[in-house]
RNA sequence: GCGCCUAUAGCUCAGUAGGAUAGAGCAACGGAUUUCUAAUCCGUCGGUCGCAGGUUCAAAUCCUGCUAGGCGCGCCA
């Protein structure tokens, strides 16, 4: 028995109860504010509306018709709530299902849409930083949620490897390299200035001695970005799998040029009507689409800009089958998002193929004073030390707890201090504890037998009730957590969830209750299930002992 | 100048398909331990939800106008 269906039921006998109208309003059940009952429901103020009448006539009316056995009472209260008390075996209806599926509980069932999801994309001219690491977390964890949802997701990582920066960046080892060979070297202007710059120049020294200076300047420059892109990108992937975030693709930016797809989808913007000459450079009309001025596709020195390459690219994922598309991005680039949605239709692609998540920038604070961070200045914190420092699942906890919506000052000393009482180790500490007393229970010959052998009627207590409707509510806020898309709940939820988990475990000593013992362990066994859910959707290790 | 994000307890932040007394953690103070993990639990203290109007039976949430901070507005990526 879920919310939905209650839900339904109740929808259904207002119907009947109002012939008359239409359209019943949705009914939707919240957990109830304290003592008020199990859940609550607020629609007879929407039908107040509707029949002209005050929402607590309509309330009465509703209560005095709703005599179904799912509930064990219904009040009303003023002005017009309807609070329900469910009936013992809705609760053991739904432990039941929640029992034998286990963490498959929450999965919908499949949708047979493919979802891409990208994220990170971070050009491989640096190590990722504190920032990456924010939207790492924030498309690993929407990833999971939607394969939850019952999509096939892809998650995947956009390497730009093909633009000015990338030269940028070969030129700025180049002259290190040919420094440390003893050849005369002009200084890069806007070079790249991270120690990392020397440290792969000297790998490539190590790897190749000076073989690379056998031929002319220019393919010199061609090989050491090859070279340089290939080890940089191990240290990306290194420090992402210590992150815990796994990609299931990696997608070069140079593939589309390779694969001629880039003529290929200029050619459809310029049969698309969309397009003009000016200047030299092909222009796009994103006007027409909201943007507030026109884009080059094309520069006057033939090139492609970056916003066409971007293009040709989401048009390759639709190829690929993607109905579906998310791109986490920084704030920084919240200017291209009109721009993009505008090149998707003028490709003649569905409007809202595209969804993106905008995360606000991350500052950096140390000493009490602003870091500013920059990869050209060689100024900032690397994900990996931040790992190093403080642990992958603290890491992780700190970064999903804030809303993408929200600045996030980084203060480098509190993260430090933070990583001893980070909530993390609470939700940890909750798992190992319930563990706990099922490994404690076998020893002493107390096992749990089952929902079927537990008498769910002895859980009357306020925190025994308040643990049930919890689980109940649990997937009505997931699917609210997907629809927005605001997984930085899912922490808060299990930390609610959590509390609510030691309150019990401090009332009772479950294992030594005698003739509840049956009951609570139902309780204990599916929290885990419960718990086991929430950890792995967050990537959060759970461990048995801490 | 235009667009977007943010402003909620001393600090860090939740809470917007309008709902009951605005929540959590940390900090401060006071309690609980012959126990299944005290990395826990219970309690106290703490808030003109940036400001001013408006809509509504009901506004932190919606609308309008302000204020402050941040980000963006390239033939960069």
């Amino acid at each position: 028995m879920k919310i939905d269906n209650l839900e339904k039921i109740i929808q259904d006998a207002i119907q009947s109860i109002y012939p008359g109208i239409s359209k019943i309003p949705d009914v939707l059940l919240v957990p109830s504010p304290e003592g008020f009952g199990d859940f609550s429901t607020t629609v007879s103020f929407d039908l107040a509306r509707i029949l002209h009448k005050s929402p607590f006539s309509i309330a009465e009316e509703i209560s005095k018709h709703l005599n179904f056995p799912y509930f064990a009472s219904i009040s009303v209260a003023k002005p017009g709530y309807l609070n329900f008390f469910f009936a013992p075996f809705v609760y053991r209806d739904f432990l039941q299902e929640l029992e034998e599926k286990g963490e498959k509980y929450f999965y919908k069932e499949r949708r047979g849409i493919k979802v891409q999801i990208e994220f990170v994309s971070a050009n491989p001219t640096g190590p990722l930083h504190v920032g990456n690491g924010r939207g790492g977390i924030i498309g690993d964890v929407l990833g999971n949620l939607l394969k939850v949802e019952g999509f096939d997701v892809i998650k995947e990582y956009y390497v730009n490897d093909a633009g000015s920066k990338m030269n940028l960046f070969a030129k700025s080892i180049a002259y290190y390299y040919m420094k440390k060979l003893g050849k005369k070297a002009e200084p890069v202007e806007e070079a790249y200035r991270g120690a990392y710059i020397e440290d792969i120049a000297t790998e490539i020294l190590n790897d190749y001695g000076d073989s690379l200076l056998n031929e002319e300047s220019h393919p010199l420059i061609d090989k050491i970005q090859e070279i340089g892109k290939e080890k940089m990108m191990c240290r990306i992937k290194d420090s992402l799998e210590k992150f815990g975030v796994a990609f299931d693709s990696w997608f070069y930016e140079s593939s589309l040029y390779f694969s001629g797809e880039v003529g290929r989808v200029t050619e459809i913007f310029k049969k698309s009507g969309y397009t003009y000459e000016k200047d030299n450079a092909l222009w796009f009309q994103s006007t027409l689409f909201g943007d507030d001025k026109d884009r080059v596709l094309v520069r006057g020195t033939e090139e492609p800009t970056y916003t066409l390459v971007d293009a040709v690219y989401h048009k390759n994922k639709w190829d690929r089958g993607f109905r579906k598309v998310i791109d986490v991005w920084g704030a920084d680039h919240f200017g291209h998002i009109t721009p993009m949605k505008a090149l998707i239709q003028g490709m003649g692609l569905p409007k809202d193929f595209l969804g993106i998540v905008i995360y606000q920038i991350v500052h950096l604070f140390e000493d009490g004073k602003e870091v500013m961070m920059s990869k050209h200045s060689g100024t900032f914190v690397t994900l990996e030390e931040l790992i190093n420092e403080v642990g992958r699942d603290a890491a992780r906890f700190f970064f999903l707890l804030k809303s993408s919506d929200t600045h996030l000052n980084f203060d480098i000393d509190l993260a430090k201090r933070e990583s001893i009482d980070n909530p993390v180790y609470y939700v940890q500490y909750t798992y190992a504890r319930l563990k706990s007393i099922l490994i404690k229970g076998k020893e002493r010959g107390i096992q749990y037998r089952g929902i079927n052998k537990a008498d769910l009627s002895l859980l009357g207590s306020s925190n025994e009730k308040a643990l049930l409707n919890h689980f109940m509510y649990l997937e009505k806020e997931i699917e609210n957590v997907a629809r927005k898309y605001s997984v930085h709940r899912i922490p808060f939820i299990t930390i609610e969830l959590c509390k609510r988990i030691n309150t019990f475990y401090q009332n009772y000593n479950i294992l030594s209750s005698e003739r509840y013992v049956q009951s609570r362990l139902s309780l204990v066994y599916n929290a885990l299930n419960v718990l086991s859910f929430l950890m792995d959707l967050m990537g959060i290790e759970k461990k048995e002992g801490m």
